[in-house]
DNA sequence: AGGTAGCTCTTATAGACAGCATGTC
DNA sequence: CTATAAGAGCTACCT
């Protein structure tokens, strides 16, 4: 089928894919096409990564927005979004608006309803829908990008349910499911009301084998020798091996080269793995490539002082690299980028890379099929489909005239086993696991908080049309496990059930559209209103007298998750004061946050300061958070158990709750990883060095930036619960804004400059500018000198700050202590010598510095 | 004494979405 | 309860 056969298609449309050189759709291409994907048909493409599933999409949302309508283009990764996006903004010339929707990044600023394409991650979707996007009422077509992640347990429910929501709300909704091969599209397409297309094609050949002894064998019965050699090494000899390239191909010269992507199953082993290859890369490397990769490197070692870092760099500059989830992005990134343009010969990964961004290799090697697994306790097998995901990595379109993929096999018997558990076998049947309570809790409340049920009937009547319902004959059980979350959530004050009908409270609106999980939500209500009831004591306990092990163990705290909705009236004297200061603050500081509110900032924070340390404190705020279920865990590493207790007891007054018994509670362990977590969360807020941190708790500059990412949402969802539960608010700001900048308390306000991070600002306090109205009147060559000479840097910063004459040019060097030059108008009313903030004495940020120390 | 091959013992184990309102060094 | 690799620490043996 040639391009101008598809049906439906927009103008110009044809002619542009056949100047992508497209002459001929490829055969699953053609199938889905036959299928009507372009009339408003409903597909389910179950066919192999790199087959041309993307254009499928392409055709489908075109037509359908040709004929009018919206395009929905839902991806499993953010960085995946923001890929597609620039694929499809190709479009743009025949008047198809893109736009991305993810949690950290909106296009643009217009708005999302004005696009024809919208590229969204599910979650993000999700949210849309419970917070009540009108625009997701017009949608004519949805693509479900990798739609076999319904699968996933901690992810995949969130798909179906969102699928299911989408077309309940748009009757008549066409449906694009991209999915690698299972072992069940049938059923996913008679889930979705969709036709099947299935395919093996492949546009690159793939040849599967295993490496075992000297050589491979592959699956079509050849064998290529790749002997092993002295180092015993097989990984090695076969990156070796491909870089060589193939003899049989007639080789023309360099081009021949093959790159390698090695799959191993620990950060660990791929961080290994990368050392030992550089060795192997970096023979085949030119004079050129080398220059090339040595600037790569540094550019690496910019992105973060950590020792990660480093290692990458030394890597990268011999040719090979390593990819985890505890890179930094960038690093992620630079690493992707130069694989892809052949700089990069061997990337060492992790399975981030399988399921991430587009990197075809030459030659995928899967060294580790079998990977811990702490549940399963010991090593477990990895799906046939995630292999498969990964060996698809293998051909580089245009490059390689097919692509390898090779397991590594010890032994004979071994070999056997892969070839029949992998090579061999097809993929595993996707699974909805819908059922899990964790997944039920969260998307009950949202379907009846957004009113896609009223009553239970037809609670289960929306669940029934799910995927789950579709794979089991046994409603009984989704039934069950449905009931025993609405108890839950009417028990947490999320849901009221008065006879049939179900009613979310303002609570649960608000955790629904938090897009928390009720337990998280439940955890922080819990925490915050046990500081409020505790306050007194805990304030009494933290100046100093020696009540922390009384006050720890106040009874307040009964059993499990008390009610969310708390009684109101107990609580109530004892934050007096807040309401006060919490009161006019909401009016005050959000609405214009301009140079002239410092003072306002700073009168504020005295009222906080003037009955005591603040109290909820950061650690017990960050240690809150920690303990949700929507926040990741840190390991305890062995050692941890004993360094983290002591810190427990040493600070258990700052922790909200009573402290699980050591010796009776299971839930002590989870606790002090709770605590661990906090205590990387704190270090980050009092301005430690990431290499610091990276080194402390064992993780890499990517994980300290996940953390953070996840504190600074909690600690956002936390600050609206206190809100509307008339709960303190500022201490939870506060604390959300120290991870937010990573810096202490005293500079905020510098921090919040455009410009200003947490080290600049630190520079600036250092040199005795203490806040925004000081910046814009001290002595220009002061702020100079605390930028390092920085001339543009510093300007910026001026005018950011809303300085009258931003200028630095009539400034002199930066050693040359020059005090008479500089000094704006502004300069005039308070000099450098006598700071701004010096007048509030009592503003005085010590006093939370030394509550971070207290213990 | 100094060095090292080879052994046992210990240790650690993948990934990453979301609110809201705007912009790191 | 289930595994495996790397690194640390040790021993036995060699030069």
């Amino acid at each position: 089928m040639q391009p101008e056969e598809v049906p439906e298609l927009p103008e110009g449309v044809a002619a542009h894919l056949r100047g992508e050189g497209i002459e001929e759709l490829y055969p699953p291409q053609a199938a889905a096409v036959e299928a009507g994907v372009t009339r408003g048909e409903s597909v389910v493409a179950s066919v192999p990564t790199a087959s041309g599933k993307t254009l499928v999409a392409e055709l489908a949302m075109l037509s359908s927005v040709a004929r009018g309508g919206t395009a929905l283009y839902i991806v499993p990764l953010r960085a995946l979004a923001s890929e597609k996006k620039t694929e499809f903004e190709r479009w743009e010339e025949y008047g198809f608006d893109v736009g991305v929707s993810t949690g950290n990044y909106e296009s643009d600023g217009e708005w999302l309803a004005s696009r024809d394409i919208v590229v969204a991650t599910s979650e993000k979707v999700d949210s849309l829908v419970r917070n009540g996007a009108a625009w997701i009422d017009d949608l004519t077509c949805v693509v479900a990008d990798e739609v076999h992640l319904v699968d996933d347990s901690h992810r995949g429910p969130t798909l179906e349910v969102t699928l299911g929501k989408l077309r309940t709300l748009n009757p008549g909704l066409q449906v694009v499911a991209l999915s690698a091969t299972v072992g069940n599209a049938d059923v996913v397409a008679e889930w979705l009301d969709a036709e099947l297309v299935e395919s093996d094609w492949r546009p690159i050949d793939l040849r599967m084998g295993v490496h075992y002894g000297n050589a491979i064998s592959f699956d079509d019965g050849s064998q290529r020798e790749v002997p092993v050699g002295s180092g015993g090494r097989p990984t090695a000899a076969l990156v070796d091996d491909a870089l060589d390239g193939d003899p049989d191909e007639d080789a023309d010269g360099a081009d021949d080269q093959g790159s390698s992507l090695v799959f191993v199953n620990s950060r660990r082993n791929a961080e290994a793995s990368a050392k030992r290859l550089r060795d192997v890369t970096d023979p085949h490397l030119t004079d050129d490539e080398r220059g090339r990769l040595a600037e790569l490197a540094s550019e690496i070692r910019d992105v973060s002082d950590a020792d990660t870092s480093d290692t990458l760099a030394s890597c990268v500059a011999k040719g090979a690299a390593f990819h985890h989830a505890g890179l930094a992005s960038e690093h992620r990134s630079l690493v992707e980028d130069a694989f892809r343009d052949r700089l990069v010969k061997c990337i060492s990964a992790t399975p981030t890379l399988a399921a991430g961004v587009n990197t075809p290799s030459r030659r995928v090697i899967v060294r580790d099929w079998r990977r811990y697994d702490g549940e399963f306790g010991g090593m477990k097998p990895l799906d046939v489909l995630e292999v498969h995901q990964m060996m698809g990595r293998a051909g580089r379109p245009g490059l390689d005239p097919y692509g390898e993929a090779v397991l590594l096999a010890k032994n004979a018997e071994t070999r056997d086993e892969l070839f029949e558990r992998y090579i061999w076998a097809d993929p595993e049947p996707v699974r909805s696991k819908l059922a899990a309570e964790p997944a039920l809790r969260t998307h009950v409340l949202a379907t009846v908080a957004s009113g896609f049920a009223h009553t239970r009937a037809e609670l289960l009547e929306f669940l029934d049309q799910t995927l789950y319902a579709t794979q089991t004959d046994d409603s009984g059980r989704l039934e069950h496990v449905t009931d025993d979350v609405l108890a839950y959530l009417e028990r947490n004050g999320f849901l009221e059930r008065e006879d049939d009908s179900l009613t979310a409270t303002s609570v649960g609106h608000t955790v629904s559209r938090l897009y928390l999980d009720p337990m998280t939500a439940a955890e922080i209500i819990d925490g915050l209103e046990w500081a409020e009831a505790n306050r007194g004591e805990m304030v009494r306990a933290l100046s100093g007298e020696d009540a922390a092990s009384d006050a720890a163990s106040t009874p307040s705290s009964d059993a499990a998750p008390t009610p969310a909705s708390g009684d109101p009236t107990e609580a109530g004297f004892q934050r007096a004061s807040e309401l006060a200061s919490g009161a006019g603050d909401e009016n005050g500081t959000d609405a214009d946050e301009t140079a002239d509110e410092d003072e306002t900032d700073a009168d504020e924070t005295t009222d906080e300061n003037l009955d005591g340390p603040t109290y909820p404190t950061a650690l017990g705020l960050f240690h809150l958070v920690s303990r949700t279920p929507d926040m990741y865990q840190l390991y305890l590493k062995s050692g941890d158990r004993e360094t983290y207790t002591e810190i427990c007891y040493e600070r258990e007054a700052e922790l909200l709750g009573r402290t699980p018994s050591e010796y009776e509670d299971v839930r002590f362990e989870e606790w002090l990883s709770a605590l661990k977590t906090a205590r990387l969360l704190e270090d980050w807020a009092d301005e430690v060095d990431e290499d610091r941190i990276t080194e402390r708790y064992g993780v890499g500059p990517g994980d300290i930036r996940g953390k953070v990412e996840t504190a600074e949402w909690l600690l956002g969802a936390a600050e609206r619960l206190a809100g509307e539960l008339d709960l303190s608010v500022v201490p939870v700001r506060e604390a959300k804004k120290r991870v937010e900048y990573g810096v202490r308390e005293e500079l905020l306000t510098l921090a919040g400059i455009r410009g200003v991070g947490r080290k600049r600002a630190r520079r600036l306090y250092e040199a005795g500018i203490e806040t925004r109205a000081d910046l814009r009147g001290a002595d220009k060559s002061v702020v100079l000198r605390a930028l390092r000479g920085r001339r543009k840097t510093a300007e910026g910063i001026l005018e950011n700050v809303g300085r009258q004459d931003p200028s630095m040019e009539d400034v002199a060097k930066a050693d040359s202590a020059n005090t008479e030059r500089a000094g704006g108008p502004a300069g005039q009313d308070e000099g450098p010598s006598q700071p701004a903030s010096t007048r509030a004495g009592e503003d005085d940020p010590e006093e939370q510095a030394s509550l971070g120390d207290f213990g």
